[in-house]
DNA sequence: GATTTTTTGTGATTTATTTCACAATAACAA
DNA sequence: TTGTTATTGTGAAATAAATCACAAAAAATC
């Protein structure tokens, strides 16, 4: 795999992914370019272009076999490749990406969450318990742990950030809106859950 | 305002915002493109070209006034410009959006929640009430709200779609992973959560 | 006050992405 | 069987985005 996609590219792939599964369920075997380019208000040729990526081929006159289609997004975006991670930070927000159940058809294993405050500590979430922050580097080396999924206060990110770089966390998917400082070797990905929609609300709201 | 700001850019925008909110906090008043630039892995006239969008000068050998910048964002982005919306979907995301407080300092104000729970109606998340769905229409009237956040199952994506377009809302912010259809004058915004960062991971843990 | 240095602003270049256009193919209909 | 049509696959063209390169400005230093 990692033929290194492009960001949009993968974007437009969860997007045919789940026309795939929705085809599925409707019982429809076959799809073609044209139909899916016209749901999500693209030009045709971009999703043959895409779908070549994932090296399948279509039939003319009658397009791509669905679940083919689903089976390659699925090994190219690694939904097969089950991922452990942990959710660092049980406030609202790791707390409903804990009870969050789709991480894991889509690959991601969570298994357990961290804080600071004692009171949350062994709490058990959607089956997965909270233990106390520094539990972590421990835990991450015996459990072969890489990617932490950050939700702690704004305040806080950068302090705990620097703890999992310490406890050799690899990735850091950030959901706080510090710009966190970190070594070369660790990749951080910032989702901007405001970003994109207030551009896109603000286009014609404003 | 609504100079149709790329994707991409508004993006950037977000995190050049949270380094301003850092160095105000710091007391830091003047901040420069490499500076920015260094911090984010990016080139420095990217930061400048973004900055000329924004119609915000900077001083040779001096930089940008960090609290110009960051107003000069605030308004670009539309924080300053509070909208209202509602959440459709109280499951656990639902909820957590509720919870959320920072929406709020990016302007946008959540007036409600909505479920077809009976046991979930009229309770507070928040200082918010949840509603019966059906009560939707005409309280998006009332308030004038037209904004929707949509939380609720895939299965019934589609048809809480089909509802709210009835009910005039005009902007989806699409957390489901369903893909909708709608008329060409509603606009949806798919949150797509989980692809980006998938790339991410994937490309170098596959 | 001259010189060095840092930093902006921007045109030119490069790279990436999207759209266009159309030949090749194969199902379908007459 | 033969023409018609829908569809793929893909080069070429157009558009968009990022990077480079450097002149102009102004603070800092000597």
């Amino acid at each position: 795999m990692s033929k290194n996609i492009p960001e949009k590219v993968s974007n437009r792939l969860t997007l045919y992914h789940s026309i795939m599964v929705e085809y599925l369920e409707a019982g429809i075997e076959t799809i073609s370019s044209p139909q899916i380019a016209q749901r999500l208000g693209i030009d045709d040729s971009q999703v043959r272009k895409d779908f070549k990526l994932l090296n399948n081929a279509g039939k003319c006159r009658v397009g791509y076999l669905v679940k083919d289609l689903k089976d390659s997004i699925e090994k190219t975006l690694g939904f097969a490749q089950a991922k452990d991670a942990f959710i660092v930070g049980s406030g609202h927000l790791g707390l409903a990406l804990a009870k969050y159940d789709n991480f894991n058809s889509y690959g991601l294993n969570i298994l357990a969450l961290f804080d600071n405050d004692p009171q949350k500590v062994d709490m058990l979430v959607n089956n997965k318990q909270i233990f106390h922050i520094s539990k972590l580097p421990n835990l991450a080396e015996r459990l072969g742990v890489d990617i932490a999924i950050l939700t702690v206060p704004r305040q806080n990110a950068q302090a705990v950030a620097d703890f999992l770089v310490a406890s050799k966390i690899k990735y850091i998917w950030n959901f706080t809106p510090a710009v966190l400082k970190v070594p070369p070797e660790v990749k951080v990905w910032n989702e901007n859950i405001m970003g994109s929609f207030l551009q896109f609300a603000c286009k014609d709201i404003i």
